[in-house]
DNA sequence: GTCTATACGTAGATAGAC
DNA sequence: GTCTATCTACGTATAGAC
């Protein structure tokens, strides 16, 4: 039985603590974080309740690996758009169809991130992250838009005005997508309709 | 000393509870029904531990309590829109401006009734409740849509799915609006910006 | 009616066996 | 590394004094 070797161990460790956060994700987003028990996401890592505490010191820990995670993903993202070619209007096409595309198939996550924002008082060093987060869409939604307006493709207005405008409207999709995984009753928004917000 | 009549001691009863419901309110908006504690109750509506539970039975008596009583502010708010006088198109100014309003006055309540469409899963009757009052203003909106279009004055298509669009927008106001009440940064979006969405 | 003190349950975190 | 058993802290709800 030769040992593994570090390499070896480091890659499993890596994998039980990405098995931990797939697992706590579903769970916190159904019942927040005061509400999930560490028994829970042990649970549904299929693990003993003792073994998640090796991999995170604590319950935070774990919510806050997953929203770290969340925001690299974010990021990665949003600059492919912002580099694309075309007008400034198709560049915003595109942004809004894609942030539309991923509400609509992760609307959990956006509606974890605003628990972040509006519960637990507590957790400010977490509260931060989330608004760095939103601060940074917020920033190339306002770039896309400016440069539409000066195009005159864009209706004149309050650029920051604007983008907070279709920020809400996406957060309230996530919303309303979210419940909706559960209660099938209707079809969603399309990205085209929220692009009249933005018609001169 | 002649002890109180039935009837004042029924009204400082209703005034205490009224009481606890008041001091009750933001705290549930700002740490969520599961970390709420009753002590938190309690000191908010400056009285002794025990007191709470003369007047309710437990905490979610309390929750209960507050969404029954928005729901018939929400419910009167709604029919006097409806009966008012005018075309279609002017009746959905007035419903969304007021709407904006109230979402900008009282942005909490809004995130209150969120979180117990998303969280807990165990308060099923809770739940319940509040969609139903959703379901409420659904249907009294696609009314006005549908008016609307029959009257020319709405742009086409699926009544439902713009008054999902409609609600989803309204609700992620609520939470910018929540949000910005501790940071403001800008400006939020009026009633005539949403209105764009249904120009034909 | 009001409040303090307490019993009970639950959940976070840890120690230590395997 | 994994898990069970346990310690400890805290919060709900209640009992009972005033």
């Amino acid at each position: 039985m030769s040992p593994r070797s570090p390499q070896a161990n480091q890659r499993l460790h890596e994998e039980q603590k990405e098995r931990i956060l797939s697992a706590a994700f579903p769970v916190f987003v159904q019942k927040g974080l005061a509400a999930t028990k560490m028994a829970d996401i042990a649970a549904a890592a299929e693990m003993g309740y003792g073994s998640v505490y090796h991999y995170f010191p604590d319950k935070e820990a774990i919510f806050t690996a997953l929203i770290q995670r969340e925001m690299q993903a974010s990021a990665h993202h949003a600059k492919a758009v912002l580099e694309m070619p075309g007008t400034p209007w198709e560049r915003l096409e595109c942004w809004l169809s894609r942030a539309m595309t991923w509400v609509d198939k992760h609307p959990k996550m956006i509606l974890f991130m605003t628990q972040v924002l509006i519960n637990e008082q507590a957790h400010e060093t977490l509260r931060k992250l989330v608004y760095q987060l939103s601060r940074a869409s917020h920033n190339e939604l306002r770039q896309l838009i400016v440069q539409g307006q000066e195009a005159g493709q864009v209706v004149a207005g309050n650029p920051d005005q604007l983008v907070l405008a279709l920020q809400s409207c996406l957060q309230g999709f996530a919303i309303e997508a979210a419940f909706q995984q559960d209660h099938r009753d209707g079809d969603l928004p399309t990205a085209q309709m929220l692009l009249r917000l933005l018609h001169p």
